[in-house]
DNA sequence: CTCCAGGATAAAC
DNA sequence: GTTTATCATGGA
């Protein structure tokens, strides 16, 4: 199905979209992305990307979007990935059972197209932790050093902040042992200059582009595909955790094997499409577990 | 108290 | 090239 947005002055609409379409819930809260924070208000989210805030509704019909055309058409179009039909994706994964259970359990997840910097050094700060201390992390790392927005909120801190930033302050966001990753790997990234950049890693492709990536401190096999998945570079990566091996050997492998030759079994099942399949295959697998 | 969390690293084999 | 101890912190 085609999303058609309707543009308005101070919101956008997306009619007739249901959860199974799109859920807003299940996308901003299956562990992609940590800035986006639940509302009082039933089905609503609110949240931060590309310096700019953003309200989001949705109930059973529809989905609205508290900003303007401008920002709609410059940033959020592209950041709920809208022009991507989800369907055919759905439709070529629905395989097997197994594949055809993890997605009906989660239709609605959607990847966002986040900002090539903030994805990559949240996965920096997400090595060896868990969703809520991670969301923790990242807000306070953007108190430290993110540019003021109105209504006490920070953008997230641009390469410049992070880069010259004393290690001291980066420590005061509890990230541990990751704080030396996040300010060595800031650094490498200010010296990168231009070559840090999507448009040119969308160029390189995946391999190329995780090679590159994996020269960072703290960017490891399962980071760097985090980065390229989350960002919007490639969507052959299929970062594996620990949830994603257990589920893969619990439903395909059916044996205890390593993480890397779950990535490429998982790349070799799905291919360009791994991406897509290991987000909901990672919802399906923590769905039916206590998570924190 | 121990164990685990969207792992990566350097050292050792 | 492949295992292993260690890393800082918080929650269960």
């Amino acid at each position: 199905m085609k999303i058609k947005p309707v543009l308005y002055d101070d919101y956008v609409i997306l009619e007739n979209v249901s959860p199974d379409d799109i859920s807003i819930k299940d996308t901003f809260e299956c562990g992609q992305c940590f800035r986006w924070e639940k509302l009082e208000d039933e089905g609503s989210y609110f949240g931060i990307a590309h310096g700019k805030r953003l309200v989001v509704q949705q109930t059973q019909t529809h989905i609205k979007m508290f900003c303007n055309k401008q920002d709609f058409s410059d940033i959020w179009n592209d950041y709920f990935d809208l022009r991507v039909d989800y369907d055919e994706i759905k439709e070529k994964l629905r395989k097997d059972d197994i594949m055809n259970k993890a997605i009906s359990s989660s239709p609605g997840i959607r990847l966002l197209n986040q900002e090539l910097f903030e994805t990559t050094i949240s996965f920096i700060t997400s090595s060896n932790s868990n969703i809520k201390r991670i969301t923790k992390n990242i807000k306070d790392l953007c108190r430290l050093l993110g540019e003021p927005i109105s209504g006490g909120y920070y953008a997230f801190p641009t390469i410049k902040a992070v880069s010259e930033a004393d290690i001291c302050t980066i420590n005061e966001c509890k990230a541990g042992f990751r704080c030396d990753y996040i300010q060595s790997s800031a650094i490498m990234i200010k010296a990168m200059s231009e070559s840090f950049d999507k448009k040119r890693y969308v160029k390189l492709g995946y391999d190329e582009t995780k090679k590159e990536l994996m020269k960072l401190k703290g960017v490891g096999h399962k980071v760097a595909d985090c980065i390229i998945l989350f960002s919007g570079i490639s969507s052959s990566a299929f970062p594996t955790d620990v949830w994603v091996k257990r589920i893969m050997q619990d439903l395909y492998i059916k044996k205890d094997v390593s993480i890397d030759y779950v990535l490429k079994y998982g790349q070799e099942k799905f291919g360009n499409l791994a991406g897509y399949a290991q987000q909901y295959l990672f919802h399906y697998a923590r769905s039916n577990t206590l998570k924190n």
